[in-house]
DNA sequence: GTCCCTTTGAAGGTC
DNA sequence: GACCTTCAAAGGGAC
């Protein structure tokens, strides 16, 4: 792989902002080529994703050497295509970040338009068989035999659950027709200007073509006129939808109103007038800058209108169960390129937000963490620690890793250690609707989370029955805990021992279901 | 009206 | 270094 990066990355001064970018989902890499990899250094990999990204910020084309595939420079970014003949691997037909311009600017371009994917398009294609049936990652180069059935087809084409105002994508496409459109919202940046007197400098680079009067709601993290001015596209959180109810029940949207009624554009660090708390009043003094979302809220805010229209369940809880481990059932390209325009959004964001800390968003919510942290440490994760310690007489350098929430090794994986070795069959999934069993799985969760095992890792989270039903539906309780993808002592991040028990990190421990196709582990 | 739930990842803080 | 905590999005549900 060309390493096209260097000390030149650090021009940009965010280039290592990448490097807790990691793709956590271990496939099967049963074939040949993979199984060579797999000794491959995790950094490497890591590092390679990196690389990718790097080299295409540099020489203006996607994955050079990685990707034979050129792009189509469509101005859609992350546009898939489905494959003629799987509809699956289209991740890696499409170069992910051409620019919008054409130009090879690094600013972000994420997020656009994946809304506006046909129907059958790209990720829609994860839904047949979701979770359960989910096809096998496009690398590994089996057919999946997925296809569209005519539920999924009329879910799909359905009007939109969330429709947008003016009809327009909550992520504006940025081609020339879309910049208009998102230009007719005019939206403001999602992160409130700043004043001196915020104690922030001017977010916005005095060579941005951004007029401050475009900036007067932090609905919307970044100005498409910053995007159109520079001819870039913009990531859907950076260039969030016009406001939605939600936004406007949130308590982030009570800023946003604040900011509106207060004022338009770069007063918005005054206090708004019309808040009688004295503590609202100090918390607006300063803008509440939101943090950059992370891969997996990408990936969450544009599958989940999905999810949503495929399933009948509307609660955000379960679509997001259902959506956290349809991310950990991508496969690991799909996934780089949310870690990816979740490195650009994060490196934009810095650029905008110079002083910016996640620190300064702590307390935002102040009656949220202070609730939180009036919790007993039962009913936190923090917690859950000891618990599993004390459930399965762990000593007290016993860890656990994903599933519990923690790190390194656990009781979970010391059973797949033990089923690996005995070549366990891996559970299959039921290739069927998947909403609709998740359907009565759910509706038994909130039914049974008072019956939830508490104890057990995988329920540690604040709702155990919630867990431990999807846990079910990846894997029945009465099987072991799910082996490691990579078959012991091949794990390509075990660089030291061999079992690499302390060697298991959450990176490297697979939540979901292990997907059909990955019946056996066989141990060496 | 407010908070919870639920997910993963990032980041800051604590020990 | 390991662990803990908070926040980011979302919207129905609970209070």
């Amino acid at each position: 792989m060309p390493h096209a990066h260097s000390s030149s990355a650090a021009s940009s001064g965010g280039d290592d902002l990448g490097s807790t970018d990691e793709v956590k989902v271990f496939k099967d890499e049963g074939d040949g080529e993979d199984e060579k990899r797999s000794s491959e250094n995790l950094l490497e990999e890591k590092s390679s994703l990196i690389d990718w990204t790097e080299s295409e910020e540099k020489s203006g084309e996607p994955y050079p050497g990685k990707l034979s595939v050129k792009s189509d420079l469509s101005p859609v970014f992350g546009k898939f295509e489905p494959h003629p003949a799987t509809g699956f691997n289209m991740g890696y037909l499409m170069a992910p970040y051409p620019y919008p311009n054409g130009g090879a600017h690094p600013l972000p371009v994420s997020m656009t338009g994946k809304m506006g994917l046909p129907a059958g398009g790209g990720l829609s294609l994860f839904c047949p068989g979701g979770e359960l049936g989910q096809p096998p990652p496009a690398h590994m180069g089996i057919p999946p035999p997925y296809q569209l059935d005519s539920k999924l087809a009329a879910g799909l084409a359905r009007t939109p659950m969330y429709p947008f105002p003016g009809g327009t994508y909550p992520y504006p496409m940025l081609s020339p027709e879309m910049s208009q459109v998102a230009a007719s919202w005019h939206t403001p940046t999602m992160y409130p200007i700043s004043s001196a007197a915020s104690g922030f400098r001017s977010p916005y680079p005095t060579s941005l073509p951004i007029s401050s009067s475009s900036l007067s709601s932090e609905l919307y993290r970044f100005s498409p006129t910053l995007g159109g001015g520079l001819g870039l596209g913009l990531g859907p959180a950076l260039v969030p939808p016009p406001p939605s109810k939600s936004d406007l029940d949130s308590h982030h949207s009570r800023y946003a109103r604040s900011l509106e009624k207060g004022s338009s554009s770069s007063s918005s660090d005054k206090p708004s007038d019309s808040s009688a708390n004295s503590n609202n009043k100090e918390q607006n003094k300063k803008p509440h800058i939101k943090k950059p979302l992370n891969a997996f809220m990408l990936y969450m805010k544009e599958m989940r209108a999905k999810v949503v229209a495929e399933c009948t369940l509307k609660e955000s809880a379960a679509i997001n169960q259902i959506l956290g481990r349809r991310w950990h059932s991508l496969s690991r390209e799909e996934q780089a390129k949310y870690y990816e325009k979740a490195r650009q959004e994060r490196q934009l964001h810095m650029q905008l937000y110079p002083g910016w800390s996640a620190r300064d968003n702590y307390g935002y919510g102040s009656k949220k963490k202070k609730r939180k942290k009036d919790r007993s440490p039962a009913e936190l994760g923090g917690n859950n620690l000891k618990k599993c310690r004390a459930r399965y007489g762990l000593d007290q350098q016993s860890q656990w890793c994903k599933p519990c929430r923690r790190k390194k090794k656990c009781v979970r994986y010391m059973e797949a250690l033990a089923a690996a070795s005995g070549t366990v069959p891996m559970p299959m999934a039921t290739p069927q609707s998947p909403c609709s069993e998740e359907d009565v799985k759910l509706e038994e969760m909130s039914d049974a989370s008072s019956d939830g095992d508490a104890d057990t890792p995988l329920n540690s989270a604040s709702s155990p029955g919630a867990l431990s039903a999807l846990s079910s539906l990846a894997s029945p309780a009465s099987e072991p805990a799910p082996a490691p993808r990579h078959p012991v002592g091949t794990n390509p991040r075990d660089a030291n021992n061999p079992l690499s028990v302390g060697q298991l990190t959450s990176q490297s421990w697979p939540r979901a279901a292990p997907r059909p196709g990955h019946e056996v582990i066989s141990v060496s």
